[in-house]
DNA sequence: ACGTTAACCGTACAAATGTACGGTACTCCC
DNA sequence: GGGAGTACCGTACATTTGTACGGTTAACGT
């Protein structure tokens, strides 16, 4: 009943300072330390505003368990890596909001990379060289970009569903679409691209 | 003393975890949540290898308080399966070659990320929204990507240098090189842009 | 042979932490 | 006036959790 009804402010405080807590710090808060910030002295009071999150699906939490917070869903404010200018990144370095990483950005899970050669992507930024992060998956969505398994052979192209099978859609005006009819030879999707890496002038 | 010596592959292990964690459930592990994980009955191992880890520079812990381990480092392990084609990358699993990871192909240190907004850099396929991997450095090549900074704001752009000065090329027809005049202005070099990663429709 | 180190075990204890219970004050609404 | 909801206070208690201590085993190098 208590499903979807609004946010007090104070709830909203609390949910904030989670959020805030979770990006900066990599883990939620205890209950006694949302007490310090809102300046309240009873852990039950927090106590309560948590259950209300709860309830309202919010946030859900484990039993007993210390730092045990997790956010459902998210208040505005998205602290990504900040791109936001205005300074110079030697200085910013206290800033940081967190790390980019593989198993951060993409999840660990049932992700490999596959390097990319050729440049039948280039339209999209994809180039020779780089790797392609890809999750295992078999089927993928008309207009995603796709690692593709035709006659044993893995291609990276964008997978586009027609009405006698499917089309792999290179980005580069000098490739040629690839048509394949439903049913006819040996084709699967083998996952989905889902990231890109490239290392520039190393040496 | 022991300060930048290797890790040993059970502490590796007990640092995978703790990525993995922090990454999936947005907390660190406790204590005897990792007990568990590396199939060990009691606490004081794993609070061995903790210290280990912390005296190697690798984490951080708050005294007696619970999941208070944050990550200092990071290994980034995704496995990268050939790019010779052959096989299929879900049944080539054991082939994999090596490891992505940003600290093996870029060096944890003086390495950081910035948000790419933009296009101006299309050309040589960094796109809005990616992410671009700066070492931090004063100066580059002629022909270098550069992060740079201009009169407070900071650009990526490919820098020459000319007989005046230098030049910022942006690789995109419809933007304008940047030209500097040695000596004029605030202009600095903040650092070498030595990768791309980027994100592609999640979820 | 000896010391060092990594990797364990068990157990015990104190601090941190989640949770429960009863009570107060205020607002809003029927 | 009475009921319901929010926001608190204190206090108490049981778990969870970090940490300490002593002991064991095996590998490695001198």
């Amino acid at each position: 009943m208590n499903d979807q009804r609004q946010l007090t402010p104070r709830q909203k405080e609390v949910l904030e300072y989670i959020q805030d807590e979770t990006d900066q710090r990599q883990r939620p808060p205890t209950v006694r330390e949302i007490c310090t910030h809102l300046n309240v002295s009873s852990p039950g009071t927090v106590h309560d505003h948590l259950a209300a999150l709860e309830r309202a699906g919010w946030i859900e939490r484990g039993r007993n368990q210390a730092r045990s917070i997790r956010l459902l869903k998210r208040l505005g404010k998205v602290p990504v890596l900040g791109e936001v200018a205005a300074g110079v990144p030697s200085e910013a370095e206290e800033q940081h909001m967190g790390f980019i990483t593989l198993t951060g950005l993409f999840g660990a899970d049932e992700v490999f990379a596959v390097g990319v050669r050729g440049d039948s992507m280039m339209g999209c930024g994809i180039l020779d060289g780089d790797y392609a992060i890809v999750r295992k998956q078999a089927e993928v969505e008309t207009g995603e970009i796709a690692l593709a398994v035709l006659n044993g052979e893995q291609t990276i192209k964008r997978f586009i569903r027609t009405e006698q099978g499917v089309r792999l859609q290179p980005e580069n005006p000098t490739f040629k679409p690839i048509e394949i009819v439903a049913g006819t030879g040996d084709f699967r999707v083998a996952g989905k691209v889902v990231g890109i890496m490239r290392k520039l002038g190393s040496r």
